[in-house]
DNA sequence: ATCAAAATTGTAATAATTACAAATTTGTGA
DNA sequence: TCACAAATTTGTAATTATTACAATTTTGAT
């Protein structure tokens, strides 16, 4: 972890008390914006804190997504993810490999949308989908062999 | 279902060969457009189509989907949830009750982002999160109740 | 130093989803 | 009409992410 300082700082920006279990996932989470899942941080952070329990990684992240010093990602059916980049963003997520990547947003109002009366929108994501550039290259290889074939 | 005819015409549009069960769970859709579960769908259907099984609703679903005939919403974590309409549209899942309600998109371009090079974006979601109108009420009254007992 | 509140841990339970093999249905050519 | 292969459906068993919960540990105030 690059400096701890920088995850209390977030901690306590959002209301929550930091603590090793939670300054170690608020640090990893910072230091790795791949959009990792629960067992993904959890199997990250047992070397170096050999009592940690996954319940207390669910329970944290959870905790982080609430007060706003993390987002939950559900774009994956399988697992949800958390990233510790809560800036204005969209993500991607390959439908042939599975990976999750940052896609930067055209324009400020892209995600605007219109409530109806009395709805509270408090957060929104835009969820992408299809082939990251490597999958693309590999699946349209892919299509020529099935052609060559036949 | 008002018409089958209807169901059956998606279908072919899509490339799903029609059966009797897929023309059953997609005109179940098509009249439900309250975004369902598989678990909703299945026991929706299983008083008309007594032998159909959850697996087929689960393959079945999610062949809908991947051919474009319908939605696959991940906006709840715990379960995926379906929808027909096929028209671009936001998502807003209730914080408090877990409603998933359709919101306009404000603008045509409402969900445009750039890709990185070599990337193809084949689908996009836009979620939001927050309070529905009669949830908001609530939650405000709850407030309001614990300020008086301090 | 004591004690209550908060946080963490570990195990057991829950529940959504998938794997897979058997059974059924469909469509086609003889 | 019959035979047969391919496609579809079914049901059960397995998998796996997540949660519930009670016990333990840590923290912080007096």
């Amino acid at each position: 972890m690059k400096t701890q300082s920088e995850a209390i700082e977030r901690l306590e920006q959002f209301g929550v008390k930091p603590s090793v279990q939670r300054i170690a996932i608020m640090g990893y989470l910072m230091d790795n914006l791949v959009h990792p899942t629960v067992d993904t941080v959890f199997s990250g952070l047992s070397a170096s804190i050999p009592t940690l329990s996954k319940t207390t990684v669910y329970n944290t992240l959870k905790l982080l997504a609430q007060q706003g010093a993390a987002l939950e990602l559900t774009i994956d059916d399988k697992n949800v993810r958390y990233d510790a980049n809560i800036s204005r963003h969209a993500h991607f997520r390959c439908k042939r490999c599975g990976g999750v990547h940052d896609l930067p947003l055209v324009s400020f109002e892209a995600t605007a949308v219109k409530a109806p009366n009395g709805f509270v929108i408090t957060e929104r994501q835009l969820y992408c989908k299809g082939y990251c550039g490597k999958c693309n290259v590999e699946a349209e290889a892919e299509v020529e062999a099935e052609v060559e074939e036949a």
